[in-house]
RNA sequence: GGGCCGCUAGCUCAGUUGGAAGAGCAGCUGACUCUUAAUCAGCGGGUCGCAGGUUCGAUCCCUGCGCGGCCCA
């Protein structure tokens, strides 16, 4: 064991001192009768009389959080998971030896009381102790108890110390189970299916991204972790389930920033019989009911700018958003000479061999993807860099595809899904050229859903919703690793 | 990958134009049976991120590296 602080060592003494008294230092047969929540909602609104009369026995479990020591008596502040109620231990009504065993507890402790309530002069409900018990000692001293813990390293190694000592972190995952819960809920009343599909896949489609890679030993195969469920989502539809959900992991090889984390939590939807259109509206009345339910208003403030999210949303073509924030002429969408050259005047580095549509792309998530604030939909992209998507009837060189922008980031990608296999494997061949090309994020080839698609599919529409986005927004937090519970980072 | 910033006691932070370290909380000892940043008296605690360099002397200056943050790609 490495060499531990001054402190930790007198914990471990007074740990070793409650064994050799012969009493057992970590029982498991405590069970606490209330939570501090359940205590506080239900006794305090009762007046000192009226707690002297009723003198329920009550027992809670929990950390001490702080420790205010008398002579011969203390307070306590337990903390369990629904909150903290404060605790009275006097020698008078534990007894010696309990006292005695009370004086080794520390800060950090786990411990259990049991007890009557009162309240103190200064009119705080309190458990008073007839029993106390350690139930587990806290061998490493907690962080500071004014500060708590402020190293944004130390807060992400060691989130459990975090959830400890900084009650806004739990409140933060908390409404990210709601928001989860919401959603399942949302789409389970909407005869939605929810269904788990491969994380490790023989080929990664499904987005334009870099897979991790894994081997399995015994089939000798070389196989990758997800980067999107997408093609497994929509064998389902070719199945006949007609609306399936999934809300799991996807991981990518990319780069960490307050945006991005290497594995991150999606949810696809699917729905047969549906397009993009009824998506932007399913869209709108998902996201306006969660941040209605969640936050209690359709208007919330994200790092200091109002987001309305009331119904309906602006909905604006790639096209139309491009020449609303620059001064490009309307040339560069049928000329790509013409859009290189105005890439190039606005300051992007882009290679040769991209596509005229990449070029596109690039150029509307340079000029104009940070300017929608309020939510809006996207919609109309090229059709190379949607190589998934069903081109439009009335413009085959754009597909029925939206994303969804709020506070300038894309928080929602959907589209009415290609299901002419025939269209669909001309898409994939277009995407070997881009590999071959160069561009190690193009799709794979994969036969194996062309086989798939060839049985037909329904007219389906599909959306995938970054989940750890929306928490951000719905809990103002401005990287990504403050709604991750356990974020990536470089080993120690 | 690039730029800027940070890394000092368990935690939160000072500090040194280069003479080799400080506070508060936490801890320890004592007093104290209504405190809530409890109080009072006393005490202990450091690889100043790591490795080189410059220097009589480096936590401080220089170089490299590590980890983290923010911004850019």
């Amino acid at each position: 064991m490495d060499e531990r602080s001054a402190e930790f060592n007198t914990r471990l003494e007074k740990l070793q001192a409650i064994k050799d008294s012969g009493i057992e230092p970590y029982p498991n047969d405590f069970k606490p009768s209330a939570t501090t929540a359940f205590i506080i909602e239900n006794f305090d609104g009762l007046d000192a009389a009226a707690l002297e009369d009723k003198k329920d026995n009550l027992s809670i479990a929990g950390r001490i959080m702080a420790k205010r020591d008398f002579g011969k008596a203390s307070f306590i502040h337990i903390q369990d998971r629904s909150g903290r109620l404060q605790a009275y231990v006097k020698k008078d009504v534990v007894g010696e030896e309990t006292f005695a065993l009370f004086k080794k507890a520390d800060v950090g402790d786990i411990v259990g009381i049991s007890g009557t309530l009162f309240r103190t002069r200064t009119d705080e409900l309190t458990i008073e102790a007839a029993t106390y018990a350690p139930l587990a000692k806290g061998l490493s001293p907690l962080p500071e108890k004014w500060h708590g813990l402020t190293d944004v390293e130390a807060r992400y190694r060691q989130r459990y110390v975090d959830l400890m000592v900084n009650p806004g972190v739990k409140e933060v995952f908390a409404k990210r189970s709601e928001i989860v819960r919401f959603i399942r809920d949302f789409l389970s009343s909407r005869e939605y299916v929810e269904v788990e599909t491969p994380m490790l896949q023989q080929i990664p489609g499904g987005a334009a991204a870099k897979p991790f890679k894994t081997y399995h030993n015994a089939l000798g195969m070389e196989l990758y972790m997800r980067i999107a469920p997408e093609l497994y989502l929509k064998r389902l539809i070719i199945a006949g389930l007609e609306r399936v959900f999934e809300i799991n992991r996807n991981f990518r090889n990319e780069g960490i920033s307050t945006q991005h984390n290497p594995e991150f939590t999606m949810l696809e939807f699917y729905q047969a019989y549906a397009t993009f259109d009824d998506l932007m509206d399913l869209t709108e009345e998902m996201i306006s009911s969660l941040v209605q339910n969640i936050c209690g208003a359709t208007t919330i403030t994200y790092q200091g700018t109002e987001l309305d999210f009331a119904p309906p949303w602006r909905r604006v073509s790639v096209k139309d958003a491009i020449t609303e924030h620059s001064n490009a002429d309307i040339a560069i969408f049928t000329d790509k000479a013409e859009a290189q050259k105005f890439a190039a005047s606005i300051g992007l580095e882009l290679s040769d061999k991209f596509s005229h549509d990449k070029v596109i792309i690039e150029i509307f998530e340079s000029v104009a993807e940070p300017k929608f604030i309020q939510p809006t939909f996207i919609t109309h992209y090229p059709l190379e860099v949607s190589p998934l998507a069903r081109k439009n009837d009335g413009d085959p060189s754009v597909v029925d595809r939206f994303e969804l922008m709020v506070a300038g980031r894309e928080i929602a990608n959907a589209f009415s899904e290609l299901n002419d296999p025939v269209d669909q494997r001309e898409r994939f061949m277009a995407q070997i050229a881009e590999r071959e090309a160069g561009d190690d994020e193009a799709h794979h080839m994969d036969e194996e859903y062309l086989r798939a698609l060839e049985y037909g599919m329904p007219p389906t529409a599909g959306e995938g919703i970054g989940i750890d986005r929306l928490v951000m927004l719905l809990t103002d937090s401005a990287s990504i690793r403050d709604v991750i519970l356990f974020p990536q980072l470089r080993s120690s």
